[in-house]
Formats: C-alpha cells, sequence, structure tokens
DNA sequence: TAATTTATTGCAAAAATTTGCAATAAGGAA
DNA sequence: TTCCTTATTGCAAATTTTTGCAATAAATTA
C-alpha cells in the first residue's frame, strides 16, 4: 500500500480522483520531504508513472497547492519554483548574497496563527516563512 | 528628482549602477507598494523606459531581490510570479479554494525575527510569509 | 571634458510553464 | 461486473521566462 493512501481519502470526500500520476508525485513529494523542482518531481515521479507528462506535473502541483497538501516556494537564487509536501512547517532563512539557506524554527508564530483563526474566520492554516537577510560571511565580503 | 534616487547610493556602494531601466522599474514598484506581476511592471516602466525590454525586466527584479530592495511572492491562484518593494514587511492570508487574500499582520513575528539575527548572524533579515488557509464562504461550500 | 573600464542592456534563440481540446480512465450506479 | 459520468491526462501549440553574447552606457580617472 502506497503512502499516497494517506492522502486518497481526503481526495475522494472532495470529489477529486486519486490517479496513478498523482500517487507518483504525492509518493516523490511524501518521501523526499525537501523541497523539490517541478524537473526533480517530473524526473522521479517518471519511474513510478512511465507516460508521465510535464503538463501534468505543473497542473497536480497546482492542484495540490489549493488543496493544502503541498506548498509552492520562491527559493531566491534559484529560477524555478519549489514544491514541498505540507508537514510540519518549514521555514527559511536565505542568504541573498550567496544564496545559502539555513532551516529555522518559528514556534513564535504558532501562537499568532491560532489568533488569527479566531478573528479571521479562516481555518486549516498553514504557514510559509521566507525570512532574507546577509550571512555572515558575505557581511564580511561586503566590507 | 525621482524616487528611485533614494536607492542609487545604495546600489554604487557596492559597485552597481543606476540605469533608467532600474529607476523605471524601481519607480513602478515604490509607487504602487502593491504586488505586482513582470507583465504589469513591464507596461507601467516602459511607459518611462521606452527602450525597455522583457528579459530585462526579469534580470532586474531578480537583481533587486538579490539585494533586499524587492521581495518577490508566489500567489497561489496566481500563474506569475509577483514581486513587491521592500518596505514594512507584508504578511498575506490567501484562501487557497478562491484566491482571495487578507492583508495580515504579524507583529508577532518581529521579536522572533530580531533573536534570530542575534542567533544566527544574519542581518538586515526581511519576512515575507504566506499563510495558506480556507476562507468562511469557502468553509461552507466544502461542506 | 574626453577616455577608459566594465556593469548592464537588447536581441535572438532556448528553455520552462501554461492552455485548449479531444481522448482516457477513476469512481459511483446499475 | 459492466456502464456511465466527468475529472484528469496527453498532445500540440501558445505564452512566459531564461540565457549567450555583442553593443551600449554609467561611473571613475585623467
Amino acid at each position: 500500500m502506497s503512502c499516497a493512501s494517506l492522502y486518497a481519502p481526503e481526495l475522494r470526500a472532495r470529489g477529486f480522483r486519486m490517479t496513478s500520476q498523482r500517487k507518483a508525485i504525492l509518493h516523490v513529494l511524501h518521501h523526499s520531504g525537501d523541497h523539490l523542482s517541478p524537473a526533480e518531481i517530473f524526473e522521479r515521479a517518471r519511474r513510478e508513472a512511465p507516460g508521465l507528462t510535464y503538463p501534468t506535473v505543473y497542473r497536480t502541483l497546482e492542484f495540490l497547492a489549493k488543496n493544502g497538501l503541498a506548498m509552492p516556494a520562491h527559493i531566491v537564487g534559484k529560477k524555478q519554483l519549489a514544491y514541498q509536501i505540507v508537514g510540519e512547517s518549514h521555514h527559511h532563512l536565505i542568504c541573498r548574497s550567496c544564496g545559502s539557506s539555513l532551516e529555522v524554527g518559528l514556534d513564535a508564530l504558532e501562537p499568532a496563527i491560532r489568533q488569527l483563526e479566531a478573528s479571521s474566520g479562516y481555518r486549516f492554516i498553514n504557514s510559509h516563512v521566507t525570512l532574507l537577510g546577509l550571512c555572515p560571511k558575505c557581511q564580511k565580503e561586503a566590507g
């Protein structure tokens, strides 16, 4: 039984279908856990779903994002938009000069989000935070 | 004197040049204050810099992002990456079903960022937060 | 001001992403 | 299981974004 079956009931309940292409893409995202570009996702998912095409990859990623199963992130310095499975919130601190990045915890955000759910009426809020700064090394080089 | 001259010294100090194209694009971003797509930026900036081309728009936006003058944001539901001048941090709460969005304050984040500057050694940290949820209307429709 | 250096631009072509539409296949009903 | 409905896919073409390179022009020096 594939890990994708974890997601199937949620999709079906909303009237969507679990296809071999979606299974393959979810499988790749789920097991990587990291940010992956559409090209990386295409290459890996194609092993399980041979006929897979690029339009399907792009459409599936947008679909997963709309349904809260994946999160898109524009990583400064990389050209392509990258996607990541939604699990725990991952927050990134990125150097805008050299592009090096650091995974950071922002537990401070959690209470604020709960409060926001209460005040805004929105629910199931996922957060994606990108922090841009200058890393110590690049501060020195910049003088 | 154009608003772009506000940014010129900072660029020159780092060995970059203030060109008519950059002036035009900064002017557009500065006065809009909002997220704009490359196409919108191209159209508006072209009025002031007639020879402006698309490659220049894309390169300039990436350049501004790398240098902390603009922030890119992938707005779910929109196809294109959008850019916004860096001023106060703007944070967005977006409905992943209908795409409607809300500007939210996250002052709660500020202390955490200051603390992060201290612990990580990174400096000049700008934040960009995207929160995805379901708006009240779409919660009803989803049952 | 004129000359020099090189960051930046425009052009043309390449690559990535999106779209329309007919064909396919998932999931429910018979 | 077989049939039916329609969400989803693949294909081909359109559009958007990126890249290489020669030409241009910003800023510094003489």
